[in-house]
DNA sequence: CGCCCACTTGAGGAGTATCAAGCTTCGTGG
DNA sequence: CCACGAAGCTTGATACTCCTCAAGTGGGCG
């Protein structure tokens, strides 16, 4: 585990005055209010149970959201991208720890800086609502779907260019429907974000192989030779 | 199945200019913009895929949000009770369908009304940051806790006046720590919520009543003879 | 080159699902 | 008031999925 905030770099800039009315989300990201950060991969942003005195916008990379049972079972709650908002718990404290699965760029924001103005309220709302949908999906997927579908709807979310639930659909007959995606997790953290085991992710993945559903390039590259056929067994379609 | 509505009763009252500002969500929600609407009980609310053109807060009762696979598979997503906002998606379609639990009062919105205002905006706010931490509390009882514990964290659940993670705390030293607790949901619906069969749950609640932790008052009525020890073995503690 | 870590594979078993009866409870109507 | 039926719940027997434990295998890096 690494610690808080190694590999960081703070970009410091000059202080600017509060929210003028009408301003965009962009433009407040991009202003004074808002400090880079610079983190490794596998980098801890904060733990469960931290202060919350402020939010992050992920600029670049990708960050995993994970809460712990005391006996340390874990659960990971949220994979977020580019343009993400998260560090945002509904109490004082944060109710997940986030860590870095790639080297990232994030936005430090102060909560106060947002809560002025309707416009900056009304993105972060958005990106809420977008993280409650996802919830809901995962949920499912943990509740009611095999190990089989819960592998085969995580690389389903990897796919490039697709959003959840829209494979399959607005690409017309093209004839050899493949993809690559590099898998930027280990098997433990694909493990704990399906509720699985290790062991279980892993066979799955060499019985997809087998099948001829998935070839490996290399390590950490996996073709899909048929995209569709694979979402139609991801138990949504 | 009840259809859309059934049962509905709606108020109609003159219509009010849009939100001053500093406009409270009380002030807000009792006023002329809110229609109310009053449900039996299992009365669907809107089906996933309906058109999300208002959502709604709920005044009295109880809320179940679920989804459906194609083969079926039901999974609840969201258990709301008073003072909760439900039917906001991220796009324009309902991600999810609703159903009331018992006889409701809901309070239909118009989404423009609340965009307009700061303090409205950030109350709706709150209400998703809450229910976004539900969801990932649930997203670890689904995907890493026994049936056994899913049960017992059910239960705890339903404990009155006790917030998610509140039990075993802040009571010192009461001798007999005995809860009663009615049941409004169905064995299928609570299967369907902890991501289990109805056999599963039935042997679960049965067992606990073997072990002395849970009596049978009545038909829906389940008196937790020690919440203490039960809630020890819902994983959390 | 060899060690280490992440991943893979195998054997066996625990925990839930499935299928199939029974059992309550409650509403209905004779 | 009680017989009847239906729906929801409980229980049992069995099957199967996925977990656990244990032993390989392979690639990257000093």
């Amino acid at each position: 585990m690494t610690t808080l905030y190694s590999a960081c770099d703070v970009s410091e800039k000059a202080p600017q005055p509060a929210a003028a009315g009408g301003e965009t989300w962009a433009d407040f990201v991009r202003s004074a209010r808002t400090k880079s950060l610079r983190l490794a991969e596998h980098t801890i942003v904060y733990y469960e149970g931290d202060p919350a005195d402020r939010f992050y916008e992920i600029a670049e990379g990708a960050v995993m959201l994970f809460k712990l049972l005391p006996d340390g079972r874990r659960q990971v709650v949220g994979l977020l991208g580019p343009g993400d908002v998260f560090g945002l718990p509904a109490g004082e404290d944060h109710d997940s720890a986030s860590e870095t699965l790639v080297p990232s760029v994030l936005k430090a924001i102060e909560r106060r800086d947002v809560e002025a103005s309707v416009d900056l309220q009304r993105h972060v709302n958005q990106c809420l609502l977008r993280q409650i949908a996802a919830l809901r999906d995962h949920a499912v997927l943990l509740g009611r779907k095999s190990a089989f579908e819960r592998v085969a709807s995580y690389l389903m979310r990897m796919v490039p260019n697709r959003g959840v639930g829209d494979h399959c659909r607005g690409r017309p007959d093209v004839g050899v429907d493949e993809a690559v995606l590099r898998i930027t997790m280990t098997r433990q953290e694909i493990a704990d974000y399906l509720g699985l085991t290790i062991e279980t992710v892993s066979r799955i993945i060499s019985d997809m192989k087998r099948k001829g559903y998935l070839v490996a390039d290399r390590q950490d590259r996996l073709r899909i030779t048929d995209v569709c056929h694979l979402c139609r067994q991801s138990g949504m379609h």
